[in-house]
Order: C-alpha cells, then structure tokens, then sequence
RNA sequence: UGGUCUGUAGCUCAACGGUCAGAGCUUCUGCCUUAUACGCAGCGGGUUGUGGGUUCAAAUCCUACCAGACCAACCA
C-alpha cells in the first residue's frame, strides 16, 4: 500500500495506456475479470469474426470499443462475459489477394499452380495481418480472447458447418436449381457481385436495340383488342411492341412483361420499314418517342411509302392488367421450349415507362427479373446460348455464331443487326437504332458480361421467412429502425440463399452425386438404376467407406494407354450401347486432352471415365480409413478427391463451395465445434445476448446468423444487436486507400491514446449515425474531459498528501456534511443513475455525455472551484474531511462509470485512489461491480437551488462586466425579486456560496414588488394549449398585454378571469410566466424567470479590500513564479504608495494570512523586488522565503 | 430503381409538439484562478435542405422533392 497519493506532472494518456497495459496483461487482468465470475449469470456475446488478410482500420476501432464497452459494463454489472474471438477465414477477398501476390488469375488455378499450392497460399496469407489485428486489439484495449479463438478454415470448424448443412439437407431446405447470374463467357465463369462492383466494371456501349414487334393471336382474352381493330381494319393484325437492347436474346424469348397499372394503348399505324398498316400495343405514356405529333389522327388512306409523316391514331387506352395472359406468335420459331406455357402476357412489377414501349421482352434464361416472372407464369426457360457465348447450332442461321466478339476476332459481324435485319424484313421490327447506355463488363477480360442460368445451391429460406420475420419481432435493434426498416424489409422481400461459389478457398459443400447422364438409360446396360443418387455428408465419420483418389499417375498413364484395363472396359462399355449418341458414350478424348495440357486431374475425372465400373475405384483409390479421417483436410482439392460407390455407381463431390457468409452466420455452433463437442458450453452461448457489427453486415452477418439461428433451433441467434454506422473522413467522405484519406488506427492510438480514440468515437454521435472522424475531437475530449478529470485528480492529491488523508477515518454521514458535499453526491448518485439506464439501453453516447457534463460544470468547475479554500485552509478537522469524502468518492466513482469506455484512464484512476485508501480489495476497477445509485443521496431540492446559485453567479458576472468592475473588487450587495417563499429559501441556503462566487457582502430579497419592480407576463404555451385549444392565440396576445395592476392581482389571487371574445376564462398562475424585467435605478440581468440587480456602489472601504485583494493576488503570483511551496512562509515589503495605505494598513492581517506572510511592511522606496501593478498603480515588491 | 438512415451556426453536435432553436470548437475582447486544466462574461454568427400540409403552436408529425451515405438491385 502507497502512503502517497501518485502525483504527475502532465497527463500523457499513451504513456498511462502502455503501464496499465502491461500492468493488466502481468496479473491476466481480462482472464480474472472471466473468472472472478464464475457461477454467475452469463451475458452472451458473440464476435463477428473480422478477416485478417486486410489491415486494421479506423472503422474497426468503433465497432471493437462498441463491443468492449457493453462486455465490460456487463462483467462490472455482475455478469460472466466469456468473449471468444474469431477469424473469418475464407471467401473471395482473400482468394483474390493471392492471385495478387501470386500473380496468376483463376483460370491459372490447377494449371500453373495446383488447387492445393494455391489453397496452402491462401491458408498462409489470410492471416497475414494476424499479428497487426492482434496488436490493435491489445493497444485499443479490447478484451477478448485471442489464445483460443475460433478459425473458420479449421477442421473442426468446417465439420461444425457440414453439419448444419446436413440438418438443412435433412429438413429438406437445401436443394439445387439454376439461378441467373453474371457470366463472363470470355472468361469462362460466374462472377460475383463484389467482382462486378469493381471500378471500371459498367462502361458505356452502344448497342443495337430493336424494337420487335409480337404478334397478337385471337383468342377470349385478346378479343377486345381485335374488335377495335376490326372495325378500322377487318384484315387487322395486331402486335405488342418491346424493346431490346441485347437482340440476341430474342430468340430465347417466352414472355412478354407488363405493368398491371400502366396504360396501354392500341394504336393504328404503318410499319415504317414495310409500310403495311399495323395495330401495336405499347404504353400510351411513351408514344411520344416513337410517334410524331404532326401524324396524330392523320389521312390512313393517303399515306404512301416514302412520307415523312406516318398517320396514327390512338383507338383505345387499358390498363395493362387487362392483357394478362394473352398469348402472341413466336418471334424467332427456331427452337421450341421442352417445357412451360410460353408466349403469353405477363404482370411484373419491375415494368416503367421510363424508357422503352413499357412491354418488356421476357428471355427468362437471361435476366434475373425475367427469370423471376417467368417462374411464377411457369412460362420455361429456354437458353439458346453456350457457355462460350454463341448460339446453338439450332438456332438456325445464326447458329454457332457469337452473340459478342468474345473472341477478339477482327472480323466478328454483329449479330444482333443481322437478327434486325431479318426482323425489319419479315415485319416485324418497328424500329432499330443504336443506343448508349452502360452495360457490365468482366473485370478481367474487359468483356461484356451475359446473365446466365447457371446451377447453384439453395437454402430454401424463402419456406421459413414467416418464422423468421416473427423471430426478428422480438430482436432489440439498435437503432430499431434498421430492425423493422432495412432488416424487416429485407425479410420481407427475402429470396433463397444462393449457397453456391465456384471458388477454391471456402468449406466444401458437403455433397455426392453419381453422374448425371440424364439422357441416358442405364437399364440397357446395367439393369435397374438410379440415375441420381444424392448424399448430404454431416460429419468427417460419415467419410468413412468412401474412397480417395490417390493413384493420379496411374489413371493417367491407363486413360492414354489404349491396353490397359481400364481403357478396354471403357471400349466395351461404349461398344454395348444400342443407342448410338455420342452423348452417351465414355468419352476419354477431353480427359486425355485436359492431361495434355498438363492440368490436374480430379476424381471428377475418375468418375467420368469408370462411372459405372465401380470396381476400378479400387485400383485408382484408396478406401478411406478412420486413421484417414483423423488426418484429412476437408478443403479442396482433398474432399474433391473422395469419392463413394453408390450401388455400383461412383458418386463425386458437388464441385461448389459454400457461401463465406454462411461460415460466419454459422459460428454459434462451429467455434464450438457443436455438436461434436461442447455441447453444454453451446447451450449455455445460445442464444447470444449482444452482438455488434456495422450496419453494411445487415443483410451479411446478422442475416445469416437469424437464417441459421431459425432454421436450425429455431431461434432467434442474438436478443439485442447494434450496429454503428461507417466512419468517414472530416469532409464526409468515405474513407479509401486509393483517395488517401484513411486514418491510420495505430499513429491514432499512439498520438492522442486509445481512451480519448474511443471516448471521441463513442460520444461525438450515436454509434449508428455514420461520423465524420477529425483527429480535432479527439484533441478536444483530451482537454476538456481526460484533463479535467486528471487535474482534478491531482488537485487532490496533492492536498490530500499534504493532510495524510487517506480515508481512514469513518465515513461521515450526509447529513452531517455541508450543503456543498451533499450537493455533489446527489449530483453524482444522480449520474449513476442516468449511466446505468443508458448503459442499459445501450446507449452509450448518453452515458458518455453525461459523465463529461458531471466533470465539466458540476464536479471541475463548481464543486472544486467554490470548495479550493476548504482543501487549502485551516486544520484537518471535520470540514476538511467532509470535503476529502466527497471528492474522493466523485473520483472512484468515476473511474467506475469511465470504465467500459475508457477501460486505461479509469483503471489508473481507481489504482491511483485504491493504492493509497486500499479501499477495496480488487485490483482493477474492471473487477469491481458497477456503483449502484444511492437514492436517498439525491436531493432534487439541493440540485434546484445549486442550478439557481450558479445562474444568479452568472448573471452577477456579466452584470460586472457591463459597467466594468472586476470580480476582485468587492461589492455591497445583490437585489433578488423573489416570486415565492420557496425560490427564497432556495437562495438563502446558498446564499454564502454566491456571496463568495462575485465577491458582494449582501444578499437581498425583493418580495414586497408591486409597483416598484417592472414585471412582464408570458403565457406558459404547454399548460395553456391544452386547455384554450383554438382560442389560444387570442389568449396569448390579452395575456401579454397584461397591465401592471392585473398582473399583481393575478399574482396576488393566484387565478384571473379573463374575457376573451365574450368567453370568460380562467387563467391559473401556473399558466403563466412573470418576470421581473427591471429594477428602475438597479443594474438589471435576467435568465429566464430570474432577475438579479446589482449595486455597483464602491466606497472608500469596499475599494481598499479590493486593493488589498490585488495585492494578494499580484503577491500569490510572485509565490508561485518563485516556485515556493504551498506552506512556505515568507516576508513581503511593499514601497509605499499614497492611494494603497489604507488598504495596507486595514486588510493587513487579511493579507498575510492569505499569503502566508509573516510580516507585511511599507518602506518609501525599494530598489530591488519585483514591479507589480495594482489598478494602474506601478511599485515594487519584495518576497522573501523564511528560511 | 427500391429500402433505410442523415441533412439544424463556418465546423461537431443538442433540442424531438410548446415562450426568443441552444452548447462546444473557431475569431476577437475582458474576467477568474496558491488546479501548467478549465471556466465565466461579452462580440459575431440560423428563413432548422426545399415546397406543400396537419395543428392554437412544427426543427419536431405527414407528404412530395433535393443532396449525401449505406444496403440491395440493375434494367427491357
């Protein structure tokens, strides 16, 4: 235990940080602040898993202090708070990082490098930054648990997940379809959505667009359009107009798409390219653009080819809803779809008439929204276009041909102007022309991306989305509108859960097929079959009788032996075959080919080659044993490499990747490799209680985490989640490596400390509100928060050393302590109040504000400004006491409610207090519980008057200030006009800490006013409204044009009857307000109901206490400039002069006790000393120190 | 394009139906201080993004726009 008090010269927050840090990691202070809970209540918190193959940023310093304040205030609160950290380890931004670093893209995968290599790569180099992540969570002060966090690319972790797929395989929510979705076909992949917001990916093109025109057929449905046609025309055709800015998805139309509430209309034209007359439909709003104004209800029967303007009448409008389902010829009848009822009208939402005809051509194989309408008409799906990006040989002419120049050939001809000529020919396009507008490119090849079905894996999601909208309902969301708004909305609109990535580096999805040669009958061969068989894998053991893939150099060695066994059993397979189609053959000639070219060669392979021979697997694998298991990594290209013999035919893996956000929403169960371990430490985690994110993880983390949460336990995965918003630079802009605006987290941290890095971020704005970040707040909460509180410390402490106060002595009761001690203690059980309700909503923004109001106006610039003398002067006896009580428990209790924000400052406060007071046992304020509010210290009275004396000190001041006499000089006296008997007691009872504050000698009361105080009435809107309603402003307006008379008898009744527009009302005096405006003769300040006059008399006496006040002050200062000791004792001589000696002589004891002067002499002239100045008086002083 | 959030003094933020929209930072001027901190008083600074509406009363509620941010989608 310290005898003394640790007193410091300047604060230096970073240096303060970098003791406790290593004070905390020597005595495992984190560790202790889990253990010292056990058997309490745990408070569940999860931690969203950051990727470590990037830096560190700003953006993470809020999000992480956001997490660390609520865990610690919770630990302080009584709660056990275990804090697992994590590592998200797999997906897209790491994989592209090392094709960066390795200089190689992902066609180069399995080519140039092996799947593994490249795997090996990204395992290194996803934590790469691991120890700078490391580092920013121990110097910002995150508690956390990093020896055992979880790691999303470890076995374990990966077992957890196959698991929970395998539940959702079970409950039948997984199951595979084709969705649309960008496909480069240069490049020969689908892209992602983050590959596709890559800068530069949108370009501007110009493309061929058409105008096609769709035949209308006859039918009950379309009949309303022909009889209006007729009539004009009985040889009538009639088409629907759509555009098209990618013509060559015309011929894979099926649809045709409308606005249900859009207006259509059928109008009578010509065909401007054939000049036969034509009826169209399209939005009547878009007319404009295709039609000219001259032409409207023109001569039909004069028009001939060649006229400038064709004729046109609109001879119907309808809603679109009215030509649901009309049916319409074929465009382009190449090839006919297998399935589906196409070639109908359809209602989308998504139609506008923002360009256009408002009909929209509908190629569901295409386009998202295409696919989505045309699933729900159960139109089809008809893709006439390769994975190469050219047409299918059957798409007549323009078979084979590419629909863009994907292959850089110099002379590629356009085929959408081939596909407009025919049409233009054949009459059915309406118009063609070129068109700007932006289209998507791939990133890597600079070419135009198609949308493309491609096979994916689904969670069904959309079967539980009632229950999950229910689940989410009982969320608390902080802010709530982004539970019920971005969240409920995403909910609401929500689509299944594409699983699928066609990546390397990411948990394998856990699922083997046998080969699906769909149009083939194995019957004819091999008997009874099942073409498709499929298993879900739930657990590393369930890869036990499966076989490995070992044996590669001997597969290819046979597959380009023609003498081998295996390639003579393939012949005879092949040659057993009735059916001649080539399809349906064992082909070798791609596998020798792929082998050729040096590519790796993957159980796929195998599998292809000796699908049905599963007595091969034998000679290629090995049977996969438990000791296989123990040691196997369930990443590619390994589990690629398992393959099982189902019945006699081989099944291979799904070749697919599973979603990284699923690893993450995945981590209540995996980080405790659930279900195969810790099943009681998961129960006891699951639900989590808190968790934190920004609020891009909206749709991310937390989405998944309720998905999995619902789907699985059908639970909810978190009961309260924040989520802050994003950090931008002082501009409001976003933050980027590339502008160069990032603020770099660690100079932060070591320039200005975490405590004020994280008090800024937290009390600057609502975490959820996106921040402008300026390293200028940060400066600002140093000043005025961490200063004060530290000055304020030191003020202590060092008249605490000098006095040996160490609380040592009882606790002195409220009650008997001055009006001032218990001011500050109500205000401060008042704070603990406020804290704990803040804290406990989680909103810390509140809490931190109002613990730095507490410091500034309350404890710093009230408490310790009126009580310095009672630290400084006369014996240490009761008083003194009182006042060391007092401010020594402001302090602790502070460095109780600072904590879970500034985790460092506060600590070295409590030690500070703790080491000398020994007060409590605990050796971190983070062990200790948080202060609980005393209820009966709070004295709202006390806190009322205390506000009135501080607003009557200020309106003094700025009276001083008005006619110009400082606050040293001292006055006579202060005239209140007081309103009732209570606001009087309230000012007598400090009274004394006014007098002080302004330096006057009296107060005095003004009660009996009428007549002599100049009073003005307003009326009080809030009580008033309620009751006059309408006639308010009428109110209002007599109210103020009170007389002096009726506002003394109001006052003195207590009510008033007013007349207003013949209405009698009756004002109470608590629906008015009245002010003493003016004192005639006093100089006169207000705030508010209050009225202070002040008399600026100065006698012959009050200007010498003034004088000798100066001196005092002037002589303090020459104490100090020569570095004495607060008790140093000194002599002083002063050179006479005329206008002071009274002032000399009549405050003489005043002045030597205020200085500690043993003597205080005048001599007529003093040549050495100090020249001081005194209200414009220039003499010298001499100080000598007693020795 | 849709959803959500945010627009208040030069800057950062309060006020979230009720008198005249307030603090701090910043410029300048005084004052106070046996606390190297701070504070106090004054001087400036605003049609509360814009336009409508509801109300006796709107920064606050409704509505439509405008701007920014995020998320999602992307278009015929």
């Amino acid at each position: 235990m310290a005898s003394k008090y640790q007193e410091y010269n300047q604060l230096n927050l970073p240096q303060i940080e970098k003791e406790i840090l290593a004070h905390w990691e020597k005595n495992q202070a984190f560790e202790q602040s889990v253990t010292l809970r056990e058997g309490a209540t745990p408070f569940v918190f999860y931690e969203g898993p950051p990727s470590a193959n990037g830096m560190p940023g700003i953006h993470h310093v809020i999000s992480r202090t956001l997490k660390d304040l609520v865990c610690r205030y919770k630990t302080m609160s009584g709660f056990q708070v275990k804090r697992k950290g994590g590592w998200d380890t797999h997906g897209l931004p790491v994989e592209l990082g090392v094709e960066k670093t390795l200089g190689i893209t992902k066609d180069d995968i399995g080519k140039k490098i092996s799947v593994e290599e490249y795997n090996n790569t990204c395992r290194t180099e996803v934590l790469k930054y691991k120890d700078k992540w490391d580092d920013l969570t121990r110097k910002m002060g995150y508690w956390v648990d990093l020896k055992s966090p979880y790691i999303t690319f470890d076995n374990n972790y990966i077992e957890s997940l196959w698991w929970c797929v395998q539940e959702l395989y079970k409950k039948g929510l997984l199951y595979k379809s084709k969705s649309i979705q960008p496909y480069s076909p240069a490049a020969g992949t689908g892209l992602s959505s983050h590959e596709l917001n890559q800068p530069g990916t949108y370009k501007n093109v110009k493309d061929t667009t058409i105008v096609a025109m769709f035949k209308a057929l006859e039918s009950e449905n379309s009949a309303f359009l022909f009889d209006i046609a007729r009539k004009a025309d009985p040889a009538a055709e009639v088409f629907f107009m759509a555009w098209t800015t990618t013509p060559w998805t015309l011929p894979s139309n099926l649809g045709l798409t409308v606005g249900a509430n859009i207006e259509y209309a059928l109008i009578r034209t010509f065909n401007p390219y054939t000049h036969l007359p034509v009826f169209v439909v399209m939005a009547k709003d878009l007319t404009g653009k295709y039609f000219k104004k001259e032409g409207e209800d023109g001569d039909f029967s004069a028009y001939k080819e060649g006229d400038k303007v064709i004729p046109w009448q609109i001879l119907s409008v309808f809603r679109g809803s009215q030509l649901e389902n009309i049916r319409y010829e074929q465009l382009l009848p190449y090839v006919q779809p297998e399935s589906g009822d196409p070639f109908r009208v359809l209602l989308g939402d998504f139609v506008t008439t923002e360009d256009g005809t408002g009909i929209v051509h509908t190629a569901p194989a295409f386009g998202a929204d295409d696919n989505r309408v045309g699933q729900k008409y159960g139109i089809g799906i008809m893709t006439l276009v390769d994975r190469q990006g050219k047409f299918l040989d059957t798409v007549g002419e323009f078979g084979g041909r590419y629909v863009k120049n994907y292959k850089s050939d110099p002379d590629y001809k356009d085929v959408d102007v081939d596909i407009a000529v025919k049409l233009k020919k054949e009459n059915r396009a309406f118009r063609v022309e070129k068109y700007e507008h932006t289209y998507p490119h791939c990133w890597r090849t600079d070419k135009p991306v198609l949308y493309y079905p491609l096979d994916a894996w689904f969670i069904n999601t959309t079967a539980v989305k009632d229950r999950m909208v229910e689940l989410n309902k009982t969320i608390n969301w902080k802010p709530s509108s982004t539970g019920t708004g971005r969240f409920g909305n995403w909910l609401e609109n929500m689509v299944d859960w594409n699983l699928s990535r066609s990546r390397y580096w990411g948990t394998p999805l856990p699922v083997w097929n046998t080969l699906n040669h769909s149009f083939f009958s194995p019957a004819q061969v091999y008997g009874s079959f099942e073409p498709l068989t499929r298993k879900c894998i739930g657990s590393r053991a369930e890869l036990k009788g499966g076989y490995q893939f070992v044996k590669k150099e001997e597969f290819t060695r046979d597959i380009l032996d023609e003498n081998s066994e295996l390639y003579k059993k393939i012949k005879k397979y092949n040659s057993k075959l009735t059916n001649s189609r080539d399809e349906d053959r064992i082909n070798v000639a791609p596998i020798r080919t792929k082998i050729s070219k040096k590519e790796e060669v993957f159980a796929i392979d195998l599998a292809a080659a000796n699908w049905y021979y599963t007595d091969l697997i034998k000679k290629y694998c090995v049977e996969i044993t438990n000791s296989v298991i123990e040691s196997i990594d369930l990443h590619k290209p390994i589990v690629d490499d398992i393959l099982f013999d189902h019945e006699g035919a081989i099944m291979y893996r799904e070749p697919d990747l599973i979603d990284v956000w699923f690893d993450s929403g995945a981590m209540p169960y995996a980080q405790w490799h659930y279900p195969f371990e810790n099943k009681e430490e998961f129960q006891k985690s699951f639900p989590a209680d808190f968790i934190a994110e920004g609020v891009d993880q909206t749709r991310g983390w937390f989405y998944t985490l309720h998905a999995l949460g619902a789907m699985l336990f059908d639970s909810v995965a978190y009961k309260t989640v924040v989520s802050n918003g994003l950090v931008l630079d002082k501009n409001g802009n976003k933050m980027s490596k590339r502008v160069g605006n990032v603020v770099d987290p660690f100079a932060t941290l070591e320039q200005f400390g975490a405590d004020a890095t994280r008090w800024y971020l937290i009390t600057n704005a609502s975490p959820w509100d996106s921040m402008k970040f300026d390293l200028e707040g940060i400066k600002e909460v140093q000043r005025k928060l961490f200063s004060t509180v530290y000055n304020t410390y030191n003020f202590f402490a060092m008249y605490a050393n000098l006095d040996k106060f160490t609380f040592k002595e009882a606790y002195i009761p409220l009650e008997e302590r001055p009006e001032i001690d218990r001011w500050i203690i109500s205000v401060l059980n008042t704070l603990v109040k406020d804290v704990t309700a803040y804290f406990n909503d989680y909103e810390p923004t509140q809490a931190g504000r109002a613990v730095q109001t507490f410091v500034d106006e309350h404890l710093s610039n009230w408490y310790v400004r009126l009580c310095r003398r009672r630290f400084w002067k006369g014996d240490y006896g009761h008083d003194k006491i009182s006042a060391y009580q007092t401010l020594y428990e402001c302090l602790e209790t502070l460095s109780q409610l600072m904590a879970p924000v500034s985790p460092f400052f506060a600590d070295w406060l409590f030690g500070n207090l703790n080491s000398v007071s020994a007060r409590h046992a605990e050796g971190s304020v983070h062990h200790m519980n948080f202060p609980v509010a005393v209820a009966g210290a709070i004295d709202a009275d006390l806190e009322e008057r205390m506000q009135l004396a501080q607003d009557i000190s200020s309106l003094v001041l700025s009276l001083r200030k008005k006619v110009n006499i400082k606050v040293r000089q001292p006055l006579q006296k202060i005239l209140i006009p007081v309103q009732n008997v209570h606001i009087k007691e309230q000012i007598e009872k400090i009274g004394h800490l006014i007098k002080s504050e302004v330096n006057v000698k009296d107060i005095e009361y003004l009660t009996e006013t009428e007549g002599f105080i100049k009073k003005k009435i307003k009326p009080n809107y809030k009580s008033l409204g309620s009751k006059m309603g309408a006639k308010m402003k009428a109110v209002a307006a007599a109210i103020s044009a009170f007389s002096a008379a009726e506002i003394a008898s109001l006052e003195r009744e207590g009510q008033f009857n007013l007349l207003v527009e013949n209405e009698e009302l009756l004002i109470q005096l608590s629906d008015v307000e009245i002010i003493s405006e003016d004192i005639p003769g006093w100089t006169v300040a207000n705030k508010g109901a209050l009225t202070v006059a002040l008399d600026i008399t100065i006698t012959p006496e009050l200007l010498d206490e003034g004088n000798a006040r100066e001196l005092v002050n002037r002589i303090q200062k020459i104490r100090k400039d020569s570095d004495f000791e607060l008790t140093d004792r000194i002599q002083v001589k002063v050179a006479v002069i005329d206008s002071l000696k009274s002032a000399i002589i009549n405050y003489n004891d005043y002045i030597c006790t205020e200085i500690l002067a043993d003597s205080l002499e005048m001599v007529p002239e003093l040549q050495d000393g100090i020249e001081i100045e005194v209200n414009d008086l220039t003499f010298n002083v001499l100080v000598n120190k007693k020795s």
